[in-house]
Formats: structure tokens, C-alpha cells, sequence
DNA sequence: GTTTACGTAATTATCATATCTATCTGACTT
DNA sequence: AAGTCAGATAGATATGATAATTACGTAAAC
């Protein structure tokens, strides 16, 4: 296996690749310049042309080119002859990309951006839970039980919490039946994945557990505006923890 | 301008390409290929290779391969050796993008697409009214203004309603103050688009202005709940609208 | 002095071709 | 059965050449 050295190479992005099956040149190079980019590296200099970034990182310029398209795709960049390839106002990437928001996340820890994603939530999930209880079918009830029961499972140490928690609220997205809140299942999952540390660093999640649960029985008796109510008091607590925390930051 | 002669050419695609600069090759076939998988064109028949895609479309393989990352990007393509390109299945769909909602709601109108995106929007804007109450500059709060002025004449003829329509909404996403809001600028402006003749053929529009104003003027006096009401029910009658003609259509 | 017109050069866009790599299939061996 | 190898296929990558676009500086025009 001695192939020519290069700064990216097949070896140097191997499972994390979660983009699609992608572990290639292509997606190493747009996994490096993404969060290049979110992080802030191209802060204060021209971005590369298309011939830097490829000699910079020991790639053709075809794989080069296919990584700029993926970005611009998702609203990091764009490009055009002889301005040369340019980062886009950050207003312009698509947040609900899970790449970009797993990018950002990961970035130097951001308590606004935690908030303004909770503040999202604080949204989504509660209507969810109200659509859940509409017309979820028996198995996507079944799916919310058994996250419960993991967590209940994890709080004996028998289980993740974290992935419990995941799969739960997971559940009552898929539960909704809409296809656009079944979309939020990456971002929850990446957002919860980053920011669980955060939140059981203030408290503990005992109480959660009992929340959770009334969402779960609110939705396996059909009362949609119970299970919005409980919904939007578990994520309305989150949120308020972090608002806690901001003050303390700031003070 | 004579060059050579191809299915997708520079002149193919000239003003409309709404994503980013492109009016170029790779966005006119990513539009093509895009809408082509919305439509359901590849539903019965194998997904074409990159070397068929680029014979059959008259463009090299690399500007394929662009447009085919750049799908990949969106969600709907995955690419492995030997298997080929395929069509992912719709749940992984990115429909926060706006080319994809685009190519979505411009198929065979679907009702049920429209339900599913103002199911979204009643959980989305009121949050946003309501946030924007606690927040939005006096800038921000112009603009919403702007936008009920605009309503309120296009009412006598001097405006677009439809614009207009849009002005407004944007303005209270875009007081907000959140990046995750001001993100569904784009989605509500294509979906509102696509809806606004479907709406308008149910009811007139007289009424909505009033409700407009409502929202607006909570905003105005900082009244967080009194914004989210007045908008949860602004949507809430749309969403309602659509409810009764899906049933007259269902019997 | 300001504007307009235009040529130049830089940068992306495109093409064509060749080679590499991953992976499925099936035959062959153990 | 289970493992191993060979062939075939389709995407992945490399390379180099050409075209198209347009920012920018310069000169001409007013």
C-alpha cells in the first residue's frame, strides 16, 4: 500500500464518515474544508482558489471541484470565474444540512447556537407530539416505549443515556407522519449528541425521565394537546437551563 | 456562438436557475436530473450510470459527476463502485432545501405535500412572532410594517398580493433573531409561490389581512403569547382550508 | 474630471482520456 | 461449506488541454 503521500488520502478518513457511504477523497476533502471554513480558518484571508486547495491538500482538482460543489450545495460556498471561489454569509448555509450543523456544533462551543437550536425544538417537538398522538400507528408507539424503557434501563446503568434519550425523541418524530418533521431525526440526534455533556453537567436527569414519560402517555391516549403541553415543558426546562447559563457566562 | 450541440447547453438555462450564480452546465443538469427523480421519472427503470447520464444529456462525465455530488449533497443520490448512483429513498430527502422543496411542489400539485409543509409553518412562525415580540429591532419591525402596508395595497390593486404575502412572513422570520428561522425564508417564499393560487381559489383574502395586522400588532407591543396566538391562527385557517378540500377531493 | 469602452489576465467551467480502486459474481480450490 | 482467486463493472482519481466568464486596469470619449 504505497501510494503517492498525500496530505488526504483513503487511509486518513476512515469509519466517521457519516456522509452517506462516502469514504473517499471527495468526502474526506469536504469534511476538512467545511469545517475549515465553519471554524473559521478563512476568517481573514481569500479563500483558496480551486489550484490551491488541490495542491494544498494532494488532490486533483476533479475531486477538489466535486468537494466545492458539496459545499456549494449546501450553501457554504460559491464560485465563479475569475472572482474565484468565496464563503458565503454565514445567513446562507442550510443549518438543517446535519453536516453543517455537526460542523458547527463542533466548533468552538457555542452556548447561543445551543439555544437557538432549542429554541427550534421548543417548536417542533411539541407540535410532534401533538401529531404523534393523532396518528401514530402502534409501532411507532411501540418505538417511543421502548425509548422510555431504555432510559429507564440507562438510569440503571444498563444502557446509554444518551442514545436512549435519542431514540425516544426520535421516535415521536417518526411518529408525527410528516416527512418534514421527520427530517429534524439527524439534527436532534447530532444536536443532542453534542449538547448532552452540557445539559447533565447543570442537572441531572432524574426528573427528566417522569417528562418524558407523560409525553409517552399523553400520545398512547390520543390527547394531542396533552402531549404538546408535556412536549414543550420538557424541552421549555432545557431551554431554560441554558438561558441559566448564559446569564452566568455573561455575569 | 457556435459550439458544439448538446441536450443541456449554457443557453438551455438562462435566467431562472435560482440556485446560487450557475447558469452553467452543472446546474442546468442538476435542475434536470433533480427534478427528473422528484417527478418519479427513474421510479420503474434502473437509475442511468454516470457514463449513460453524461452520453444521454450530451455533457462530459466530470460536469456528471458534479451535478451528481451535488444531489448526493441534497440527499437524493448515493454513489457506490460497481453498484452505481441510486435514488435514496425519500425520507432522506433534504427538504429544507429550497431547490428540493422547489422541485417538490412543482410536480403534480400535491395537497398533501402542502398540509404536511403548513403543518410545519404552525409550529415554526408563531414561535417566531413570538420571538420576535421579545426581540426584533425597529428596523426589523419596519419591515413587517412594509409588508402589511404592501398587503394592504396590493388589496386596492397597486401591489402584488403575493409578494406582499411573502414580505411579511419573512420579516417576522427574519426578527426572529434566530439563524434556524431566518433559514425558512427561502422555503416559505417557494412554498407560498406554489400555494398562493390553490389558497386564494378557496377564500379571498380580505379577511387575512386583518389577521395580519393582529400579528403585527402584538409584535408592535411586545407581546409575545398575544404574536404567537395571533399567527398560530392565521396558519391555523390555512391549514384548516386545506383539510376541507383534501376531504371534497377524497370524496 | 467623470464616464464609458475595451483589452488583458485570472479563475472557474468543461472536455477527453487514461488509470486506479472497490466490489460483486462465480468458478475453483480446500 | 468455506476460503481463495479471476474477471467484470462502475465509480474515483489524475492529468492536461481548451473554453467561457468577468474583475480590473487602462485608454478613449464626453
Amino acid at each position: 500500500m504505497n501510494r503517492k503521500v498525500s496530505a488526504i488520502t483513503t487511509d486518513t478518513f476512515p469509519n466517521e464518515m457519516r456522509t452517506s457511504l462516502g469514504r473517499n477523497l471527495t468526502y474526506g476533502l469536504l469534511d476538512v474544508i467545511g469545517r475549515g471554513i465553519v471554524i473559521g480558518e478563512y476568517d481573514n484571508v481569500a479563500f483558496p482558489t480551486e489550484a490551491e486547495l488541490a495542491r494544498k491538500h494532494g488532490v486533483s482538482r476533479a475531486v477538489t471541484r466535486e468537494a466545492v460543489k458539496m459545499l456549494t450545495a449546501k450553501g457554504l460556498l460559491s464560485a465563479r470565474p475569475r472572482q474565484g471561489t468565496i464563503i458565503q454569509p454565514q445567513s446562507s448555509w442550510n443549518l438543517f444540512d446535519s453536516d453543517v450543523l455537526h460542523w458547527l456544533l463542533e466548533r468552538k462551543f457555542s452556548v447561543e447556537l445551543l439555544r437557538h437550536f432549542n429554541q427550534l425544538r421548543v417548536a417542533i417537538e411539541p407540535e410532534a407530539a401533538a401529531l404523534a398522538a393523532m396518528q401514530a400507528t402502534e409501532q411507532e408507539c411501540a418505538a417511543m416505549g421502548a425509548g422510555l424503557a431504555r432510559m429507564v434501563a440507562a438510569e440503571a446503568g444498563a444502557d446509554n443515556t444518551l442514545a436512549a434519550d435519542i431514540a425516544f425523541h426520535v421516535a415521536v418524530l417518526e411518529g408525527s407522519g410528516n416527512p418534514f418533521y421527520k427530517q429534524f431525526r439527524d439534527m436532534v440526534a447530532s444536536a443532542l449528541a453534542t449538547s448532552i455533556h452540557f445539559t447533565n453537567r447543570i442537572k441531572g436527569r432524574t426528573a427528566s425521565i417522569e417528562d418524558h414519560r407523560a409525553v409517552y402517555d399523553a400520545i398512547l391516549r390520543r390527547d394531542s394537546d396533552g402531549a404538546r403541553c408535556a412536549m414543550r415543558r420538557l424541552i421549555g426546562d432545557v431551554l431554560e437551563l441554558i438561558g441559566e447559563a448564559e446569564a452566568t457566562a455573561s455575569a
